[in-house]
DNA sequence: CTGTTAGCGCTTTCAG
DNA sequence: CTGAAAGCGCTAACAG
């Protein structure tokens, strides 16, 4: 192998491949000190004197020297990278949330490892375990279940939620106010006149879409409207039928008003609508949730609620940054306030008696 | 430091935190082997005797063993790690190309770190470095510059150029054939008559917008149309005035149809039409290139240049697993070819004397 | 201020 | 088939 190792040296002439990694020790040797002496100088920690640190700063340069982060992880038995996982990487929303999250942790000199997830338990598990063994800073995950955030936990990672809740450990999160954007979304409806407002919402036990019904809810108590619960529909991400349901709803229970609670049900609500030739706000009333591009150029624009994606993934990252900084503090949880964008996809309900008014 | 080792250990019934990984010596003295013996076993590779198998499997299982990747890495002087570099990870076409890039990666077993360069040379050569310390398996990356790939070659890691090309170092890229884009756009156009079409582009020496121009001076040689070099409009990126200066070659140079090369500059002008009041394809004729979203959800929908953007990640990641596979191979190339996807927004053009006519 | 020493956890010859 | 030994590149006591 030292055999090896020789030739491949000699080899070194060969256009384009270097050799062999520069190591602490090839710049040690050539300023003349000892790697411990390369190290603080090189790291910034510990004192050096001015000339040796001169002379190692010029070696490293000049020897083109990259710090082997695998040593240094395995010394100091933790990474600079942040494992991150989402649920679908091709839903803007959450190819949002993640460009927020790397455009904080990069300024912080930190590495996203980023996966989708499918929403998968045994994906999501399987994650877990591969952040577990790359030694990561910490980990930022929208959650599809409980056990991948304890099985972190328990291994001493920290672990943020964002967008959603479903720790049985303390952990720090950041979600945005979904009752209230619920309640924004239907209150608006109701007081446009509204009295049956079908709700399209994911067939799922997260806080989310748990979130956005309560608000749908309370926003019928507190106009003392009582919901006919034949118009809330659970849809089931990505199912083919999700587009005949609504449809099915539109024919069997004559909504005047559609609140979809995502955008990918607000995407499908619209084309239904389109198919059968209903006009926006005129014959049904839209509301969606998740302020994504195509909804304020279609015409009419879509009347949505908007929540601070972005944002969202810059605190997820801020909490880590913070809890990283500060192991013991307590666990924080931040909930950011939606709004609600009102455009020409809501109008007052026109009875059918009422057709030819202006 | 014995003794603090063994301190925290004693505290390791405090609930949540292990009080220390479990490694394979752990696992070994569990089963009554060697650690090497462990590692075989563990690992798939060597001989290891069924029964002393079953008793390291076991042990493994029930303590909870993860690997330690950067113990691995650091030995085996590569990791399951891929850089991904893309220049905005907001712009929904890098966020897609980069789900297809993980879904490769991820079904092969590695890791991506992805990162958002703003297309930004200094933090591209910074990510270059970042990649190189983590010893990834190989890079793919939406080039701004030569720089980043040169580095990575002369160091050893592999790296795949995506959508655009720019290294000067031989190495694996998949492209969509922008040429054909552009001559498939501007052809569309001059067949339905229009003889001053607008250009809009990137104003970059990328690859991508070279080729699509490239494309939109061939479609009018094949045409005999000469090209009034004015109607050629080069923006740079985020550009505050993208807007103005589309309304501009507007008023000034009179264009009856307009080729956006890409998707943010299609947003640019359809919104300055928009605002102008000018009907799409009765007034001003529009093409667009990347087939996003919103594109057939308005009204009309905008004929664009669709190009098959997960596919393209998908295929930057193979190339690069095959690459990791064979290092011997040739530099890979693949151009996919983009489609033309016909919609409202395009038609003949109507001549201020014609206007009355149906 | 600097060098020596001792590992971090894993893999890999090599000898048994 | 298995274990002993060495070492990947780096950092952190600690003694000088």
């Amino acid at each position: 192998m030292a055999g090896r190792l020789v030739s491949v040296r000699e080899g070194g002439g060969l256009v384009g491949a270097q050799s062999r990694q520069v190591t602490l020790a090839d710049i040690a040797r050539e300023a003349g000190t000892s790697a411990s002496t390369a190290s603080r100088a090189l790291s910034g920690r510990g004192y050096v004197s001015p000339p040796a640190r001169d002379r190692l700063l010029e070696a490293a340069e000049r020897l083109g020297y990259v710090p082997d982060a695998s040593a240094r992880t395995l010394k100091q038995r933790t990474s600079r990278v942040v494992g991150v996982a989402v649920s679908d990487l091709g839903n803007q929303f959450y190819a949002l949330l993640a460009a927020g999250i790397e455009q904080t942790l990069r300024e912080a000199d930190y590495q996203m490892v980023l996966v989708s997830d499918n929403s998968d338990r045994a994906q999501e598990l399987s994650f877990a375990r591969t952040f577990l063994a790359m030694r990561a800073a910490g980990v930022i995950m929208t959650p599809a279940d409980s056990a991948a955030a304890s099985l972190l936990a328990r291994n001493g990672v920290d672990v943020v939620e964002v967008d959603r809740q479903l720790a049985e450990v303390p952990c720090d999160a950041v979600v945005i106010d979904n009752e209230e954007g619920g309640r924004l979304a239907t209150a608006h409806l109701l007081e446009l006149g509204h009295r049956r407002i079908g709700l399209l919402v994911a067939d799922t036990d997260w806080t989310t879409d748990a979130g956005r019904l309560a608000g749908y809810r309370s926003a019928h108590a507190e106009a003392s409207v009582v919901v006919d619960e034949r118009l809330i529909l659970p849809i089931v991400f990505h199912a083919p039928d999700a587009e005949q349901r609504i449809a099915a709803l539109l024919d069997e229970h004559a909504p005047t008003a559609i609140f979809a609670a995502n955008n990918q049900l607000a995407e499908h609500a619209w084309k239904v609508l389109r198919v059968r030739g209903l006009r926006l706000a005129q014959d049904v009333s839209l509301v969606g949730f998740d302020d994504v591009a195509w909804t304020s150029m279609v015409d009419p624009g879509i009347t949505v609620v908007a929540q601070p994606t972005l944002e969202l993934g810059r605190r997820a990252a801020h909490l880590l940054l913070r809890r990283i900084a500060d192991p013991g503090c307590e666990p924080g949880f931040e909930c950011l306030e939606p709004t609600l964008v009102v455009r020409g996809s809501t109008a007052p309900p026109t009875t059918p008696l009422a057709e030819h008014q202006p």
